[in-house]
RNA sequence: CGGAGCGUAGCGCAGCCUGGUAGCGCGUUUGCUUCGGGAGCAAAAGGCCGAGGGUUCAAAUCCCUCCGCUCCGACCA
């Protein structure tokens, strides 16, 4: 392929709308192009590396004996309103309406479509085990679009869904995907960690995240590097260690008020009373499913919402108005305290017998001291309420973890049979019984993984692309397009090495050889020959591979081209 | 949903405070000279200054409304 016929339009200075390094790169190299808030236009070289990076999927997919499928974009809402989800997704699901007025979603998911495909095909154990996938475009009204494609409205994903006989068969599919991620992951030339997460709205029992660790992630990841547990901070647990101070000492007086003006968080009141954040209780006041609900953590973490949803057992949980907590409390905001509480109290694992806390006096201006929790409060259940912390210890070997950021590109699930069960999806196993199959459901984000990789892999110059998902994986400068014995050494290397199967793009433009240089380390070829006068009078062409610095270019003698640039690339 | 900032040529920006014929750099086109890491000179094309309304002799500039984009926040007591 020649430069001049491509449509390539890079740009010298950053667009003014990104932050990320790689989302500059995706607009600078001529990848993509914004058409608004969260939607692309994917170039010809931005599509290139996306069919990249679906041809790897779809392979690997296709080796772990998943079947590809296609199901539509547009979806009656009936289908939505079996599972309940027509109403949970709430405003993240794009809805409209056709002429005759029917309801309709644009797919952000696809548990339903397939559920219902799968029960109308399958009616025997016989036809069982069986995982289909699809790539496909999903829409998602995100609150905040960002990042290029990091976070869209509009997105390729591949999303793949299992169905087994049985909870325990369900774990060989879950598996097959599982490791089929890895393969996928590592053949697009990325460092993807699984981490366990949690399973969300989406419902079900057991799930890991494949997470790219970058600094620009939305993700915080919880990694111990000793055991490699890795957990997503919604999910993440820590180890309590007993420790003697503060609070856990010997017996305490009794409780104290003291006046504390003003004082509403825990920063204010910590440099008021001059004890660290960890001497303090942080009570905060849910509505759990229109209830109050007192949650009570250490000064110094933050509640985990998803864990306390959880451990209440509740559809909705939110922090409650200003109204509730001064009814609740009987207290401005900011003194609300477990001590008499009118309510229900949770608490954190490691207030468990803690002494002589500081907490909410739940009267307005007052804290309470020397609080004793299992003396003075009457706690309902203690549980891993918070949200873990860089420095916490590991719940596996009890060694520090890390906060890491990630960027997630993949998640996997075993549903169970949240979807089987709202739409009926029955087989008939081998003694006749009717039986509900078992789901699971695995997504990678096709279109946010080709930024994955740029985020992973650029330098100053530029994008770093791996051989495999590069859009093209060579190419060749001709830098004197005028001269006919350099063009057709350029020329000759082209048809060579496409018959060698290797993309190639030949830079014919009439430029001066810094302008190219420039660009082809912007767009990031893994491998660069020039052919040139200068670099034949010297005894050949130029090989050079991008991750190398300038002086590891070599000569090679044109007849030897083809088999040191495929060395190159290897 | 709340707050802040920004919408001016394909891209990046200045001009706005203090109204008076719309500018700079990059890119694009043409010519000449250059030619191994984003060349130089000369010429040229390209704008409903986000949209609508208002004030004024006169509005990119002042006022109002709306739309779009970007960032931050959404109550951690």
């Amino acid at each position: 392929m020649k430069w001049t016929k491509t449509l390539i339009q890079t740009l010298r200075e950053d667009p003014g709308d990104a932050e990320i390094d790689s989302h500059k790169l995706m607009v600078r190299a001529g990848l993509m192009k914004k058409v608004a808030g969260g939607l692309y236009t994917y170039l010809p070289l931005g599509m290139r590396a996306l069919n990249k990076v679906q041809r790897i999927v779809r392979e690997e997919m296709d080796k772990a004996g998943a079947l590809e499928v296609v199901m539509p974009i547009l979806q009656p809402a009936e289908l939505w309103k079996t599972s309940g989800r027509w109403d949970s997704m709430g405003p993240g699901m794009f809805r409209l309406k056709d002429r005759a007025s029917h309801d309709y979603a644009l797919s952000p998911t696809a548990e339903e479509m397939v559920t219902d495909v799968i029960k109308g095909v399958i009616s025997s154990y016989r036809q069982l085990p069986v995982t289909v996938y699809q790539i496909q475009w999903k829409f998602r009204d995100e609150i905040r679009p960002r990042f290029g494609l990091m976070r869209s409205k509009e997105f390729l994903m591949k999303d793949a869904y299992s169905f087994d006989t049985s909870l325990e068969a369900a774990d060989a599919s879950y598996m097959a995907m599982f490791n089929a991620y890895k393969r996928v992951f590592a053949r697009c030339g990325l460092a993807a960690y699984p981490v366990e997460a949690d399973t969300g709205d989406i419902g079900g029992k057991f799930s890991h995240e494949f997470h790219v660790l970058a600094d620009a992630g939305e993700d915080g990841i919880a990694v111990c590097e000793a055991c490699k547990y890795a957990a997503n901070l919604e999910k993440a647990e820590r180890k309590i260690v007993p420790s003697p101070a503060p609070g856990h000492g010997a017996d305490t007086p009794a409780v104290e008020e003291v006046a504390t003006p003003n004082a509403k968080t825990i920063e204010e009141i910590s440099s008021f009373m001059g004890a660290p954040a960890s001497a303090f209780v942080k009570t905060l006041v849910y509505m759990a499913d229109g209830k109050p609900v007192l949650c009570c953590v250490p000064g110094d973490y933050d509640v985990n919402e998803i864990k306390l949803k959880h451990l209440l057992n509740v559809k909705t949980l939110e922090l409650a108005p200003q109204a509730i907590v001064e009814d609740v409390t009987g207290a401005a905001v900011g003194f609300a305290g477990p001590v008499g509480a009118k309510v229900r109290v949770v608490a954190d694992q490691a207030l468990k017998g803690a002494k002589g806390m500081i907490c909410g006096g739940n009267k307005t201006d007052v804290h309470l001291e020397n609080v004793d929790l299992e003396r003075d409060c009457m706690i309902e259940t203690y549980a891993d309420l918070v949200i873990v912390k860089d420095g916490d210890i590991c719940p596996k070997c009890g060694q520090r973890m890390v906060i890491k950021r990630g960027i997630e590109v993949g998640h996997v699930f075993k549903l169970g049979t949240k979807y089987t069960d709202a739409f009926k999806a029955v087989f008939k196993n081998d003694k006749l019984e009717e039986k509900v199959m078992v789901m699971g459901c695995y997504g990678i984000g096709v279109s946010r993984t080709v930024q994955a990789v740029i985020e992973q892999s650029h330098d100053a110059n530029g994008i770093v692309w791996p051989a495999s998902v590069a859009p093209y994986q060579v190419v060749v400068e001709n830098l004197d397009p005028d001269k006919a014995e350099v063009t057709k050494i350029a020329d000759d290397l082209e048809s060579a090495l496409e018959a060698a199967g290797i993309d190639v793009l030949v830079d014919d433009r009439a430029e001066r050889p810094g302008v190219k240089f420039k660009d082809a380390d912007l767009i990031g070829f893994p491998v660069r020959v020039v052919v040139g006068s200068k670099g034949l009078a010297n005894g050949g062409v130029e090989v050079k591979r991008r991750c190398d610095d300038k002086s590891a270019t070599k000569i090679v003698p044109v007849d030897g081209a083809v088999e040191a640039i495929k060395a190159a690339l290897a």
